[in-house]
DNA sequence: CAGTATCCAGCTAGATACTG
DNA sequence: CAGTATCTAGCTGGATACTG
């Protein structure tokens, strides 16, 4: 076994560090929001959406139906899209409403945390537009300097 | 072709989408910042690392060594730590050091931009602390509710 | 309208082995 | 010490088809 001892050690060392990543909450927090459509669906209900609208951007947090989200995030699948909003109603960011009409009308909203969650995103938006562009040409500089 | 108007027409929104998102800087920091091994190189170099230390887990930014990483990010494989390390010093947030003893000596540090970033991580953990409990609280509930 | 179900291809992380 | 090179298995996202 003497021979096993320095994998098993190594082994152990990232069950422990694999665990301590479980728990740590903004791990987590970046697996929800690392998501593509996640983001996307946040920022349709934040009224946050760039696309569609004119220069002022501006927009009001406001409920929106399954149709309109699907039309809005062109390209998403509806497999990706219920499993999306399925995943933040569990984690409770966004509300799911069934309205009984024929055909029935599901609306899909923001809850507090959500908008909270949402404002959060600003800030990112407000780091990546400040520095994205240095980011971009230190990497262009590598390039050609590698090339 | 009068039929293949609407697939057309589905697909070019899509195309448009999707060029829209490749633009958009937010999109471009979230796709760099969601990898986990960049989260935890940019915590280690910044000096939050809250792992091997007392409950303080104050720490100066400061230079490590490739191995002292490696130790530290208990569960990364050289690989991804080399590419990691790479694409970092290509965006401009780390720099890479490389003295010339026997046997080589490479330091890695972040940047003003790199601290910049670590420093807006920061706000995440902030929101991750302050609501991800809520969140998986919420989970919990969905969970029993729909079991 | 608002989904569910199924299947499959592509990408990527990780294991492994080797080196200046 | 600080990497590079290669191969593969597993997961995830998308396409497709069907439904209350």
């Amino acid at each position: 076994m003497a021979t096993m001892t320095a994998a098993q050690k190594r082994e152990q060392a990232k069950a422990e560090y694999d665990a301590f990543l479980a728990a740590c909450p903004s791990r987590k927090l970046l697996d929800r929001i690392s998501d593509k459509w996640v983001t996307l669906v946040l920022a349709a209900l934040g009224g946050d959406s760039a696309r569609q609208r004119g220069a002022d951007c501006g927009g009001e947090p406001r409920p929106m139906r399954y149709s309109e989200l699907s039309r809005l995030l062109a390209g998403v699948s509806q497999k990706m899209l219920t499993q999306t909003l399925r995943s933040l109603e569990r984690d409770g960011l966004i509300t799911r409403t069934a309205t009984p009409t024929v055909p029935v009308t599901v609306t899909y909203e923001l809850t507090d945390l959500g908008l909270s969650l949402h404002q959060m995103m600003r800030g990112l938006k407000t780091w990546a537009e400040a520095h994205m562009d240095d980011v971009l040409a230190n990497r262009a500089t590598y390039d050609t300097r590698t090339a």
